[in-house]
RNA sequence: GUGGGCGUAGCGUAGCGGUUAACGCGUCAGGUUGUGGCCCUGAAGAUCGAGGGUUCAAAUCCCUCCGUCCACCCCA
């Protein structure tokens, strides 16, 4: 048992009985993104290093301690996608997308790889929706894609999930907030936790993420960069609220909320689950980026864009006790006895399968009541038996498995039709 | 990277120094000749996460490692 192999720490195997989750989340993401009329796109699971060292930034912990990078036999480094918003905006770049109809609205579900420690809700690959809008600097456009997410919630039936909206400004405001914000603590700074100390150095925003007791109290008076919004960012967020407001969103605001990445500025969002405990609950957040695109060497383009992880949404539903209907099984089992009612009934299977009927097959080594145990298991309507009886006979027998006792023989020839008919009824 | 909890058959658990490690679910086979679900009987399945140590004796105590879970950091 130690000796076999086990999968690599913080990866899951999706085994049959969860992918009904992922059946129902997947078909909820083409439903929603069919009606908000986004394209789905699909980038490699690996790009250059540099676009995420660049793209992401080079001091945020994704790139700093958690990508997967490495050379390959060529000498390249490569990383595997940590988040998918640099890769989309590189293939934007890349086939021109910026010479098509603005803006361009775009989708996918990937799978993204951090070298973290695995927790609840945190795994080192994971799975997001993202969703793009690339090349509109319109705040209605904000406001569509965070609706975007909301109807996604709602299709999977979730409930009290909150909508926590804050604009972040644009870069060069937000860097005097900063130094602000910087002189505003730099006094206080031997009555700050540890970790605050740090973050002092390190990233200032993040002060007002704290969980420490020490830092509460000084969080609160700190000033506020929501109440001190440029003109332009003013009126922006402004709009994002109204269109929120018009489509019957509700969201609060929340002047702490902080994103990790640094390419964010003005609109920043997340969603969470109301009166959960957890830690990593967060089940989508987002933000616009009007200066990615640049960053990583193209024209100034404004871009929004979010990403939704799978297994913290599973996770959710699971909490909220929302069961997605099973996946469909066989109809039709087909249990027999008898080397000639073998080769029968694989010439039957092909047949109903041909009248998309499906259909498995009994294991020849089992007795007739096993295989009849496993028909019931199998969630069959109808199980077919043919033995060596039939056989002589040219007959089959049907045999329903939902009511009592119904059991009928049919010419060979005429069992599709039977079949059909009970499906049917 | 830091701190804490936990690792016993496929799954969920009991046993917490002393004879062949127990139970439930599941699996497989039977309950008269070819008929499922309920019920009954039986069987298979565990070198008690790995390695080392303490002891006459260890699943039970100690150490190391691995895995896992929870929290921090950070984020989906």
């Amino acid at each position: 048992m130690s000796k076999q192999f086990q999968k690599p720490r913080g990866t899951e195997d999706i085994l049959p009985d969860m992918q009904p989750y992922w059946t129902m989340i997947n078909k909820s993401i083409q439903e929603v993104t069919t009606l908000f009329g986004y394209s789905r796109i699909d980038t490699p699971v690996f790009e250059n290093a540099a676009l995420f060292e660049k793209g992401t930034g080079d001091t945020t912990d994704i790139v700093e301690k958690e990508m997967y990078t490495f050379a390959d036999r060529g000498g390249d480094m490569l990383a595997l996608t940590p988040e998918a918003t640099p890769a989309l905006c590189r293939s934007y770049l890349e086939n021109g997308m910026g010479s098509q109809p603005q803006p361009i609205r775009l989708y996918t579900t990937a799978p993204m790889f951090r070298y973290d420690r695995p927790q609840q809700g945190r795994l080192r690959q994971f799975t997001q929706f993202d969703c793009e809008v690339i090349g509109s600097a319109d705040p209605y456009v904000d406001a569509e894609l965070i609706e975007l997410l909301w109807r996604l919630y709602e299709h999977l039936e979730l409930t009290d999930i909150e909508l926590r909206l804050s604009s972040i400004d644009d870069l060069t405001s937000r860097k005097k907030y900063i130094s602000d914000l910087t002189n505003y603590y730099q006094p206080l700074s031997n009555l700050l936790s540890e970790d605050s100390q740090r973050r002092l150095q390190s990233n200032p925003l993040r002060l007002l993420d704290s969980k420490d007791e020490r830092d509460i109290s000084f969080k609160e008076k700190a000033p506020k960069l929501i109440d001190r919004l440029s003109e332009e960012s003013e009126q922006h967020f402004t709009t994002v609220k109204e269109a929120l407001t018009a489509a019957k969103i509700p969201f609060t605001i929340d002047p702490l909320l902080v994103r990790g990445l640094d390419y964010y500025n003005r609109t920043v969002f997340e969603f969470v689950p109301k009166e959960d405990e957890r830690a990593q609950s967060t089940i989508g957040g987002g933000g616009r980026y009007d200066e990615l695109i640049k960053i990583l060497g193209g024209p100034h383009t404004p871009a929004v864009g979010f990403a939704a992880g799978f297994e913290r949404i599973i996770l959710e539903m699971k909490r909220q006790k929302k069961t997605p209907s099973p996946l469909d099984s066989v109809n039709v089992y087909i249990a027999h006895l008898g080397s000639k009612a073998g080769k029968e009934s694989v010439r039957l299977a092909a047949e109903l399968r041909k009248n998309d009927i499906a259909c498995s097959i009994g294991e020849s080594t089992r007795s007739l009541k096993a295989q009849l145990r496993r028909a019931n298991t199998s969630g069959a309507k109808i199980t077919i038996i043919i033995g060596e009886e039939e056989i002589k006979k040219g007959t089959a027998v049907i045999k329903s498995m939902q009511t009592d006792q119904s059991q009928i023989e049919t010419p060979i020839s005429e069992t599709i039709t039977e079949v059909v008919k009970i499906l049917n009824q």
